[in-house]
DNA sequence: CCATGCCAATCTGTATACTGATGTTGGCGT
DNA sequence: ACGCCAACATCAGTATACAGATTGGCATGG
């Protein structure tokens, strides 16, 4: 099954960590080690090297003299990309408001299903998950390629910060809040709603870290 | 002179064809070879193999089955990365207008006054020069880290498209039009004035690219 | 018991060697 | 002449080996 991107080894390698980046399966403690990494997948450190390198790069890791590890995102940095998020996300998400198929919008409902019954169960990891799936599902449809991609870079890198944010009681409730309201805008295929509301969403992320967070 | 980075020689490797990209230096003939480069700096393929990956990671380059060059942007790509500076240029320069300094403020008029000059010569080349000063100093002063970096990501990539747009007679005075307003805006340190001209220029720009490729 | 300095383990950066894929060129056949 | 095929050349991907740097532990001394 790992063996499924195999042209190169080090694309293979680069998409499977970065898969578990994106899926949160890496935590701070963690050390990345090419050697160990090697030994993994049975192959040199080098094709382990550039994949782990190519990551650093994209902000995904850190290069420390110990090995690699997620980086320790300063408070201002948050927030810088917080703008960013302002900038792009309402504009993408309108772009992919008339591009998501019937079968999008299905997978959008039960995801988002699935997140108002961590309202009552309270799984938090249950909501993070379906958080995940949503954006991962409306990311997939906006059309502007280097704009996807933009987003999808920055979007890991503050993947923690979401996590913390998620166990906060107001903030949850909001989250799901909003994830209602994106079915409803997206089914309506009324991009300049989408706009607004992402908007609001994004403000309403910032708002909730900054609550959280009033350190610096 | 060309061992100033030296903390790494794959850094230094990576800057230096990094500068010489961004300035246009590279030709869509050049073909890159690591094993030519490394000749070049007396060091391994591996340095140099770690900067053109890295480089091409990047999108400033292509990987070829022989050797690196100039990617070939499609029409499309080109007009997502409009887009893309339609959402960012803006609010960039707009964060930009309150910190850029006296000294920033001349060079950014010297550069103008450069510019102007181009009209009368017709010398396209100090044209260039003179557009990607004025664009290094505002950038420079844009605020957000994670913001600049995006936009000077995809700057590089669109470079080639600049330098054919420039040719245009009419594409020449508009844009020095936008040259002479830029001085007016960021010196009037009013950042709704810059963030609407910033748009304006952006959509100008897009108008005359896709006056001049009308093609796809 | 704690501080300081040295040593060893560890991990990345760089060098060299080999392999495999792909394009190119020249020769052969039609 | 033209087209096809095969041998060759070129260059990136991968493997192995070595060097340099930083860290953590251990020992020695106060």
């Amino acid at each position: 099954m790992t063996e499924r991107p195999k042209r190169h080894i080090k694309d293979a390698i680069y998409e499977t960590y970065l898969g578990r980046l994106q899926r949160g399966e890496i935590s701070h403690e963690d050390r990345l080690i090419d050697l160990a990494i090697a030994e993994e997948f049975a192959v040199s450190r080098m094709p382990v090297r550039d994949a782990l390198m190519r990551l650093t790069h994209e902000g995904y890791l850190e290069s420390t003299t110990r090995g690699f590890a997620l980086p320790n995102l300063s408070h201002p940095q948050i927030l810088e990309i917080f703008e960013l998020r302002r900038l792009l996300e309402p504009r993408a998400a309108a772009l992919a408001t008339a591009e998501l198929t019937e079968a999008d919008l299905d997978a959008l409902a039960a995801a988002v299903a699935r997140s108002e019954q961590t309202l009552e169960s309270g799984d938090v990891e249950a909501l993070y998950a379906a958080s995940e799936d949503i954006r991962r599902i409306w990311i997939m449809g906006v059309p502007n390629t280097a704009l996807r991609e933009t987003i999808l870079r920055y979007i890991a890198q503050i993947q923690c910060v979401r996590l913390a944010t998620l166990h906060d009681a107001a903030s949850h409730q909001t989250l799901v809040d909003f994830h209602r309201q994106m079915v409803s805008a997206f089914n309506g295929r009324n991009g300049a709603q989408v706009e607004l509301l992402f908007l609001r969403f994004v403000l309403a992320g910032e708002e909730s870290y900054r609550r959280l967070h009033p350190d610096s």
